[in-house]
DNA sequence: CGGTTCTATGTTAACATAGAACCGGTGCTTTAAT
């Protein structure tokens, strides 16, 4: 058993957050859990994230490993960490390796506290050797959603952290988030093989920022978007799907007079740090971004956020909309979308479906050339690298392909025949691709709701609420449910005369979408649930 | 799914048009050639 330890030493607390400033009451819960036991905190953007692992990491005994997920994140918080009087350092492609050999040393003396980097950096044996011979005792995973979006094919280090937990003696592992659904908290739990995690939830909502859906024909979109912009006073953010329409809408701004620029990611460094430095510092007022746009991004004072395409996840979306307000004041999200919007959010978030002998053709190559890279891989078989890399996990998963050293690939299992491998493995990816649709059509759920958007969108996200928010379209238009003490809640268990026990899956626009144990989904009025009291609370 | 770009075709031989093909987002890495 590891030794029992303090939720926070009074030093460590003074440190991180100067002589005056107090704990937060779910900064407070959040270290109590940490001493524990491995924990998930989900917490709204700029409520002290950094703060709880700074403060865990000075008061345990060992060094602490950080995941973070860009290098300009990990510039940032070793800034932020050393301004408090804490050491820091990165390993990253940017650092010497002078530099690098040096913080592993200090690590390993414990005379370096913190040391951040990419879940790449723990795909190389040198570096997780170095991590272990410093025994470290908390393992932090920042921007944890991204083992969720980012791993199962961008990038697919972010599923291999569960492995190097293990190797590092398990560590206690923390990880931070500002927004996870239910499924999506789930998967980070899963994924880093966090083992009976407390999960701390606190103020998800953003009562403050001003909800909004609107609806376009097919050409009227983007006017109608820089109209919104034009309207509005104090910096924005609008976000869009691809990067040409990122350059078109800002071009429309600019033309309309107002001072806009594009940012995605195939600018140049320069340009992108160019064009957040401007933001940041009041010199420009409104960005169009791609998602690219958005981490590390702390500006007090953004006014609104804009959605000229929809995001494909009402996590991407409450992410993204969460820039918004941070000062506490009045701040607004506007969804504006039009007709197949939502088919190209289809497309981003899956990419389509291999077909079997793409799977084939790729293991027969390895098979026939022995192991190879991925770039190897793709110029041999004629796929583009991002097909590739989203086929290879999930013929790792059935077995038909082996990461070798130096993430190398081999082909796996020799002994089933090769049809039914391929097959299995599409039929893995397909899973995986239904779900990050079911993904795309709960955001269509949210920007087709006639009921109190906030309580749509916090339940899917997993917290409920009774009362209509007053802050939203919808209930401005006097168009949101009142919902009533006994009415059944998302996510709670029913019984029903007939059909049995189930688990209530939605409640709005006074329709009750419940899940039955045989497998059914039922769905019910809510004003004959009440009348004939059709469903009744299980414990 | 839908917008853009490419290709083939036809005939007022330099350009119009239809239909096909293609592409779309996020960042770490490392290395070779200056």
């Amino acid at each position: 058993m590891r030794q029992e330890q303090p939720v926070a030493t009074e030093d460590a607390v003074r440190q991180v957050l100067g002589d005056d400033a107090r704990l937060h009451e779910e900064q407070v819960d959040a270290l109590r859990e940490l001493r524990q036991r491995d924990t998930l905190v989900v917490l709204a953007s700029g409520a002290g994230k950094t703060a709880i692992y700074a403060i865990a990491g000075r008061t345990m005994s060992g060094p602490t490993v950080v995941v973070s997920p860009t290098l300009s994140l990990q510039r940032d918080q070793v800034e932020s960490l050393r301004a408090a009087g804490l050491s820091a350092a990165c390993a990253n492609s940017r650092i010497s390796a002078g530099a690098r050999s040096e913080a592993f040393a200090a690590l390993r003396r414990h005379e370096l506290e913190f040391l951040l980097l990419a879940p790449e950096q723990l795909a190389r044996r040198d570096v997780v050797d170095a991590l272990r011979a410093a025994r470290p005792s908390l393992f932090v995973v920042d921007e944890a959603h991204c083992v969720s979006e980012w791993g199962h094919d961008f990038r697919p280090d972010y599923l291999a952290l569960d492995g190097v937990i293990a190797e590092l003696g398990r560590p206690r592992v923390l990880a931070l988030t500002a927004t996870a659904s239910e499924s999506v908290r789930e998967e980070i739990v899963d994924r880093l093989g966090m083992r009976d995690p407390a999960v701390v939830v606190r103020g998800v909502d953003r009562p403050n920022i001003h909800l909004a859906v609107r609806v376009h024909d097919k050409r009227a979109k983007d006017e109608a978007v820089v109209a919104d912009v034009r309207e509005r006073e104090g910096a924005g953010i609008v976000y869009v799907a691809t990067r040409r329409h990122a350059e078109r809408l800002a071009e429309a701004l600019r033309s309309a007079g107002e001072d806009a620029a594009a940012y995605h990611g195939t600018l140049r460094r320069q340009e992108r740090d160019d064009v957040q430095d401007a933001f940041m510092a009041d010199r420009l007022r409104v960005v169009v971004a791609t998602s690219a746009f958005g981490m590390g991004v702390d500006k007090a004072d953004v006014r609104f956020v804009l959605h000229a395409d929809p995001p494909p996840s009402v996590d991407a979306y409450y992410q993204e909309i969460g820039r918004a307000g941070r000062d506490g004041a009045d701040a607004a999200a506007v969804l504006h979308h039009g007709p197949g919007d939502f088919g190209l959010a289809r497309y981003l978030a899956s990419g389509g479906d291999p077909a079997p002998d793409e799977f084939a053709a790729l293991v027969q190559q390895l098979r026939q050339s022995g192991p190879c890279s991925r770039a190897q891989l793709a110029e041999r078989v004629g796929l583009p690298r991002h097909t590739v890399s989203r086929i290879v996990p999930p013929l790792v998963r059935v077995g038909a392909v082996r990461e070798v050293a130096h993430r190398r690939l081999s082909a796996g299992d020799t002994e089933t025949p090769l049809a039914r491998l391929s097959e299995a493995a599409a039929e893995s990816l397909r899973r995986r691709h239904d779900l990050q649709r079911s993904r795309v059509e709960t955001m269509r759920r949210y920007a087709e709701t006639t009921d109190c958007r906030r309580r749509v969108l916090l339940e899917m996200l997993g917290e409920t609420r009774d009362e209509p928010c007053g802050r939203c379209d919808n209930c401005d238009r006097g168009r949101s449910h009142e919902r009533r003490r006994g009415d059944p809640r998302p996510g709670t268990r029913v019984r029903h005369r007939e059909w049995g026990d189930g688990t209530v899956q939605t409640v709005e626009n006074d329709i009750v979408v419940v899940l039955f144990d045989d497998g059914g989904y039922r769905t019910l009025s809510l004003p004959v649930v009440r009348e004939r009291e059709l469903l009744t609370p299980v414990d």
